[in-house]
RNA sequence: GGCCCCAUCGUCUAAUGGUUAGGACAUCAGGUUUUCAUCCUGGUAACAGGGGUUCAAUUCCCCUUGGGGUCACCA
């Protein structure tokens, strides 16, 4: 059998990183089993639609390596399906009109909220008479087509939890046609899955208590039902539902922030899942290879940032220059930071290692190429006075302008350089090191003062020496 | 509240009817180092509780507790 899965987000106009992680799943199945992977987009809220939404989550899905073998499918261009099959419940009494108002719903559950009964519908309209039924139809009065449930219960197996059993009691009789003639979600789901052969529906476990309404329309179509595989909920720190609320959720968000896919790809992948046990970092194509639904864990993962921070920051390292340099070309643009590309090539050499985002990058781009107000005791060590470091200062400017132009083509050479002059004088590193680190960057903490040199050349280093200088009278 | 699901270090997880319960992130302490980062070494840290079953339970069963999800003409 030809193993077909989905990813059926509606239209928000961002992707949550939990749809990323169904999204990546359902891949990594669909393509494992050399199936075919499907993107449905359910936008069959009118009350909820975001323009450009739809062409959003494409780019996305591609630019995070999940290309769609197909669609994508709009439910809102397949109404004429849904009312077809609508129509074949309605004929053989498996559904049936219901004209309750808004306002009687509304207060019919305020009523079972208050005596404390179950939350369904009343089935008030289930027994209006044939020709009760046609004359408010002939009168256009505003109605929709709910299920009826059956009795007895129902019991399906999910991939990952295995058996589970709901008493159809429970059920709802749920709204299958709303008042627009658009669908609801449980008859586009049963409708487009099985209409599209859908093999395994893999999704959120929010969806877990809703099966029983699918598998109860699915047994009244007389479709084959589907493997089901409910996936464990990504969680904020405080273990509820990962929301907006606490953080970013938009897997766009992530990717401005100047984290990798490969990263994000990565650490979503081992939220509820744990390939090989034996390490952290897995590429696509290996996910594809060890992906298991049976190995999929039951229970709900936090999104730890500090995982993922230091996920980003080994996915960075493996990076070259010059593909970082490409990476981060967006972050310059948008930090509006202009810089001379021979300039940002070395600052990326020697920012590389310290990296967590791509964003840092540019901010360090930035910071660079401003001239700097030096705070005056940064500059003296610890273990030293003003007279040193200005002595030393006095003397690394003359090292370092005797230098040849060819010395600045490796960060080794510069280094030489500058320890000739130590060894030479027979002084401590930090005597000299310190003022002279401090001086470039004027920062407590900083990539080293041979990588500095080497990075800012002769001129910009000299200049920044002096200017140090000109503060320690 | 009804129903459903879940339960190993703070977090992500591995393993097993008999193990010193393993790894990673975070954290702490050392080493390297002028500082930071990297890197190396080491440490702290978990089987929710109670009953069973068993020669033996973290592992199997039950209960309790805790957490979560869901109860829309939203998905």
């Amino acid at each position: 059998m030809n193993v077909v899965t989905r990813f059926a987000p509606s239209p928000t106009g961002y992707l949550h990183v939990g749809g990323l992680r169904t999204a990546l799943y359902s891949y990594l199945f669909a393509k494992q089993q050399k199936g075919t992977f499907i993107l449905r987009i359910e936008d069959t809220d009118q009350t909820r639609l975001v323009p450009g939404a739809v062409e959003a989550l494409i780019t996305t899905l591609t630019t995070m390596g999940l290309p769609p073998d197909k669609g994508p499918f709009i439910q809102s261009e397949r109404l004429a399906l849904y009312r077809e099959h609508t129509q074949r419940l309605l004929d053989h009494g498996h559904a049936y009109y219901c004209f309750c108002s808004k306002e009687r719903l509304l207060v019919l559950r305020e009523e079972q909220q208050a005596t404390k009964s179950p939350m369904k519908y009343d089935r008030a309209c289930l027994h209006l008479s044939k020709e009760d039924i046609d004359q408010k139809l002939a009168e256009n009065v505003p109605h929709v087509v709910r299920l009826l449930v059956p009795e007895g219960k129902t019991t399906f197996t999910d991939e990952i939890r295995g058996e589970i059993t709901i008493e159809n009691k429970e059920v709802d009789d749920q709204v299958l046609l709303k008042t627009d003639g658009f669908p609801t979600y449980h008859l586009a789901v049963v409708v487009d899955d099985n209409d599209m052969a859908v093999t395994h529906i893999i999704r959120g476990d929010e969806w877990i208590s809703s099966v029983p309404k699918h598998i109860i329309l699915y047994n009244m179509f007389g479709f084959p039902i589907p493997k089901f595989a409910h996936l464990p909920l990504i969680l904020n720190p405080d273990k509820s539902k990962l929301s907006k609320r606490q953080g970013d959720v938009a897997v766009e968000d992530y990717l401005a922030k100047g984290f990798l896919k490969e990263a994000l790809i990565n650490f979503v992948a081992l939220l509820g899942f744990n390939p090989t046990a034996d390490r952290e970092i897995y590429t696509l194509e290996e996910l594809i290879a060890f992906f298991d639904l049976s190995k999929i864990n039951k229970s709900g993962a936090v999104f730890d940032h500090d995982k993922l921070n230091w996920m980003n920051g080994m996915y960075l390292r493996t990076k070259t220059t010059q593909e970082l340099i490409e990476l981060s070309k967006p972050f310059l643009k948008t930090s509006n930071v202009i810089i001379d590309d021979a300039f940002f090539a070395r600052i990326v050499e020697i920012e590389k290692e310290r990296l967590v985002t791509l964003q840092e990058l540019a901010d360090r781009a930035q910071e660079y190429s401003q001239t700097i107000a030096y705070d005056a005791s940064l500059l003296i060590w610890k273990k030293a006075d003003t007279e040193d470091a200005k002595m030393h200062l006095i003397a690394l400017k003359s090292v370092i302008a005797n230098l040849d132009e060819s010395v600045f083509s490796d960060r080794a050479l510069v280094e030489t350089a500058i320890k000739k002059y130590i060894e030479e004088g027979s002084f401590q590193n930090g005597n000299v090191l310190w003022p002279l680190r401090a001086a470039l960057s004027n920062k407590e903490k900083s990539p080293n003062p041979f990588e500095l040199i080497w990075m800012f050349g002769k001129d910009e280093s000299l200049k920044r020496i002096d200017q140090a200088l000109s503060l320690l009278k």
